[in-house]
DNA sequence: GCCAACGTTGGC
DNA sequence: GCCAACGTTGGC
């Protein structure tokens, strides 16, 4: 089993890599997702021991700011249960859960943030999803490569 | 704040 | 099961 690579979106108005890392265990279950395909990925594919992305999205400019790992899979998200939830989900039930999510926990910290336009200008990386025009997946796979070339320009140390 | 690109919903 | 209408994402 080799480990793999994931981009997370968000948008740190919302929730923010710092505030990642001034949770008591630097971690969170990454709730809220609501789109079948960032569903399938974090239930059926991402395995203890991945790593992913902090990517920080509609800010100027969008970038990667850290690092997390994948330290629970497949768990339920419990904000679609309630109803006080920005992200509950009336025909969600109980015994049949909708919406799941991993558990990450804060790994590094890029003391170089990788920005969007860096990353659409780097001919290494012309197959990374992110750069693509119109992707909106907000769970998103990279390649060894692609995450290894990026964590390099990042400059990254341990939180 | 605009709006293009996408995803989802629901009438038929 | 098609697809128009609607809602959301997210770069710009």
């Amino acid at each position: 089993m080799s480990r793999r690579y994931w981009l997370f979106k968000s948008e740190p108005e919302a929730y923010s890599f710092s505030e990642l890392l001034s949770e008591p265990t630097q971690s969170t279950g990454w709730d809220g997702v609501r789109n079948y395909q960032a569903r399938n990925l974090m239930r059926d594919q991402m395995k203890l021991g991945d790593l992913g992305f902090f990517y920080h999205s509609r800010i100027k400019p969008p970038q990667i700011v850290g690092v997390v790992e994948i330290t629970k899979e497949a768990i339920v998200d419990p904000t679609q249960f309630d109803p006080d939830s920005h992200y509950f989900d009336p025909k969600s039930k109980e015994a049949a859960p909708r919406w799941w999510m991993v558990e990450v926990t804060a790994r590094q910290r890029l003391r170089q943030p990788v920005t969007l336009p860096q990353l659409k200008a780097d001919p290494a990386l012309s197959e990374l999803m992110v750069t693509k025009k119109g992707s909106r997946l907000s769970v998103q796979p990279v390649s060894e490569e692609d995450f290894e070339h990026i964590l390099a320009l990042g400059d990254p140390e341990a939180v």
